[in-house]
DNA sequence: CTGAAAGCGCTAACAT
DNA sequence: ATGTTAGCGCTTTCAG
């Protein structure tokens, strides 16, 4: 248990004080050049790094920003976790994980562990704030923290200002509708799964119906089946709910590539193809896409781009400089074999 | 901008000394019940949480445990992550959470990070602490480091004396084999992926080709393909690999449940049927293994159990309590749908 | 440009 | 049982 070398050791070694130590290490004021020189050899030496608690407590600033997500053993987040993770890096933070797993006292719980661990900021995904109706005490509790601390989130937290990065869902349901209605056979098109209290699920549901007007096709509420989860069973379900009646859709949208897979089992169950039968598409085009049985065929975003806008909002938040309250994130359709082609 | 509540403010609004409140937090000595009481009052009034920096500069504590994972994205690491994270709160702890991507250069520059960060304890899973031959380097910087902060590898980190949680690899192939054996049509064993530079997948080559000859079957080298990625392209090289030969093995053992996938994508590809030409088994029992289709017969561990035992080691190692080792984890079978029934 | 000194919020002796 | 005080390692006035 080696003692520390801290600022001391330094300032002693390079015959100068702790104060001219600490200028070279922040470079917040000019210092004499070959004293700077030595200082850096002797921090070099020891591969000195100054403590950053003791840092942290002259100006509450602990280089740490803390993810809250929903469930990160969910693909879309672990992948949207890696890519803000390599941008914080680069920016010189860490960050703290934590799992609600959608749970209400979690999120307290969780919430406020993030704030005593006194992060420099806190990235909120998923769960209570992609709620429709958003639980009006969390918000509070968010509005507050938000005034000592800068909070990003992924999905919209009514009640409460924070800055928010949202998939343009709009746009994505129509990348969805106008692959699907290219195809001239496709007539019967089902959403499976999802819930209305979910704020994305809703805006699809709505843009959903909305399209199926404009290009001319009929709208089968047995064909529209909700469900709270969007796990596998989740998808499962609603499409066990769905291929009940005689006859099946010629298309099925699923929430997530996750409930997809759910999707895919019951169609198969039926002993009905993919796309033969039934084309396929989801949302999320995570690594899931590609591994499952047929490969999906998604809309989805660029995660890279996703998690680095992410960081960069939180970062200029940190810093005090403006952003935009809302930054919509712009996605794509990538084609795989889920969909029968034309 | 509130400003923070601070002790200071806690003990005068309670009419006692910074230190009583002090001691109510710690709970390290004894305090007269009524000012006991008193003081949590005012604590719960303002939600007022000790800064944890402070704190930590005090006793060189964070609160925090840091865990180096190769990649979040693999199922197998996210699962056990969450696991770990529900034993690491139920202590107090909250997780600092880093991916490598097995790159040395990251290793090196993560756990810089977090020690920098002064976690209490570091947990090193998969990546360079899964390989059999040790980079020495590292485990050098790993054994000076370990002298003031705990660490704990999951797999072995050879040239350190780190504590270690293992898999019970042997007993893996053993569950492995066992069931495929039990089939009399199974004559055929192919082994799929996965590199011997890294160790389990070493023991598991090892153990299976010691398996065979005591099952009186026999080995075939061309059904034995290495291959360096563990991810879904791994596998399906490697199967493809092995079907390019006239006959095809009976079964396939796949390194993990993301490589499976792999497997399965090219026998399919090949005209052929799971299970009815090809069993394949795996090793992980992931949430992938009832993704996929088929859903895959696999042996894995409790992750439960697994992320439970890390903390566990890791907070008797903080306290400087006697910890073993070396502490295995014992696999079992779970079996679904992509080996073949009797 | 540089050193001395104050203090961030808290804990742990040390006195009462 | 309780208050006073000395730091933990660092940054940042404040004088020079």
């Amino acid at each position: 248990m080696s003692k520390n070398v801290t600022i001391v050791d330094i300032a002693k070694e390079a015959g100068v004080s702790i104060s001219t130590v600490s200028r070279v290490l922040t470079g917040n004021a000019r210092v004499n050049k070959e004293k700077e020189i030595e200082v850096k050899r002797v921090i070099k030496k020891y591969n000195f790094k100054p403590n950053i608690l003791a840092r942290g407590l002259i100006n509450s600033h602990s280089n740490l920003i803390g993810i809250l997500t929903a469930d990160i053993r969910n693909p879309f987040y672990s992948t949207l976790f890696v890519n803000c993770e390599q941008s914080a890096l680069e920016a010189g933070y860490s960050l703290m994980l934590c799992n609600s797993f959608s749970d209400r006292l979690n999120e307290f719980t969780l919430i406020d562990k993030l704030v005593q661990q006194k992060v420099d900021a806190i990235i909120l995904i998923g769960g209570a704030c992609d709620e429709l109706k958003t639980d009006s005490e969390f918000a509070q509790k968010i509005t507050r923290i938000s005034q000592s601390i800068p909070v990003v989130t992924v999905g919209h937290l009514s009640g409460t200002n924070c800055t928010s990065i949202l998939i343009n869902m709009e746009k994505v349901m129509n990348l969805v509708m106008d692959f699907l209605t290219k195809n001239s056979h496709i007539k019967k098109i089902a959403f499976a799964g999802g819930s209305s209290t979910v704020a994305s699920t809703n805006t699809m549901r709505t843009v959903f119906k909305k399209l199926l007007k404009k290009h001319h096709l009929e709208y089968f509420p047995e064909f529209d089946i909700q469900n709270e989860r969007y796990d596998e069973d989740g998808g499962y379900e609603s499409m066990n709910e769905i291929l009940k009646k005689d006859s099946h859709p010629d298309a099925v949208i699923a929430v997530n590539d996750i409930s997809a897979a759910g999707i895919i089992r019951s169609i198969h169950e039926h002993n009905l193809r993919i796309p033969q039968d039934i084309s396929v598409i989801s949302f999320g085009n995570t690594y899931l896409s590609s591994l499952l049985n047929p490969s999906l065929t998604t809309v989805g975003c660029n995660f890279r781009t996703f998690g680095g806008e992410i960081i960069k909002t939180a970062l200029s938040l940190i810093k005090k400089e403006p952003v935009q309250k809302e930054i919509l994130i712009e996605p794509s359709l990538t084609i795989r074999n889920s969909c029968i082609a034309e």
